[in-house]
DNA sequence: CAGTGGATGCTCT
DNA sequence: GAGCATCCACTGT
């Protein structure tokens, strides 16, 4: 899942046509004690039981939207957040939906990144190699940074973020 | 700059 | 009833 979750910083992640390369990313696994699916199945966390290649969207306290892309065999339970992007298609679209100028602000953070692709719950389950998706290959190899992963509680140190280093558009810099 | 607190809805204890 | 894989506006240096 690791190596999965390295390989898709720099590809190109497409929603309706808006959106950009990604520049970093989070690994969550089944015996990972901040992953949702650390205590098995329920309803909200079924797509990221299933296979590969999936979304599980969620909604986070209460307002926003966060995009996981699944990666684990069918049944595990492993996905990778999708934490921020550098903007590359539909700017204008993106703008409008963030009410924000700046390219940094489009999507720079899981919330603020599906709000500017337009992913919402309706997203959750659908395949990633289907319309609106669209993954495209990295083209080159960014350099890539391990370090720990934000905004949670438990499993603190676990370097499972995966970012492109010196990139502008992370949602927090890489510590150095 | 840094730090704090509110919004808001759903899941799990 | 607590606790979030967050973001933004506001405060005080």
């Amino acid at each position: 899942m690791h190596e999965v979750a390295r390989d898709l910083v720099g590809a190109t992640l497409l929603v309706d046509g808006a959106g950009g390369v990604l520049v970093e990313v989070e690994a969550y696994a089944p015996d990972d004690p901040a992953s949702h699916s650390y205590r098995g199945r329920t309803a909200r966390n079924a797509a990221m039981f299933g296979p590969a290649g999936y979304a599980y969207v969620y909604r986070s306290y209460g307002i926003h939207h966060c995009l996981n892309l699944v990666c684990g065999p069918d049944g595990e339970g492993a996905a990778v957040l999708v934490r921020a992007l550098e903007p590359t298609h539909g700017l204008e679209t993106m703008r409008e939906r963030r009410g924000v100028e700046e390219v940094k602000l489009l999507c720079s953070g899981p919330g603020r990144l599906c709000e500017a692709l337009g992913v919402t719950l309706v997203h959750d389950g659908l395949a990633l190699d289907e319309p609106p998706f669209k993954l495209l290959r990295r083209e080159a190899e960014p350099e890539v940074v391990a370090t720990t992963r934000v905004g949670i509680t438990r499993a603190v140190d676990l370097p499972w973020r995966y970012a492109v280093r010196g990139s502008d558009y992370l949602s927090r810099p890489v510590p150095s």
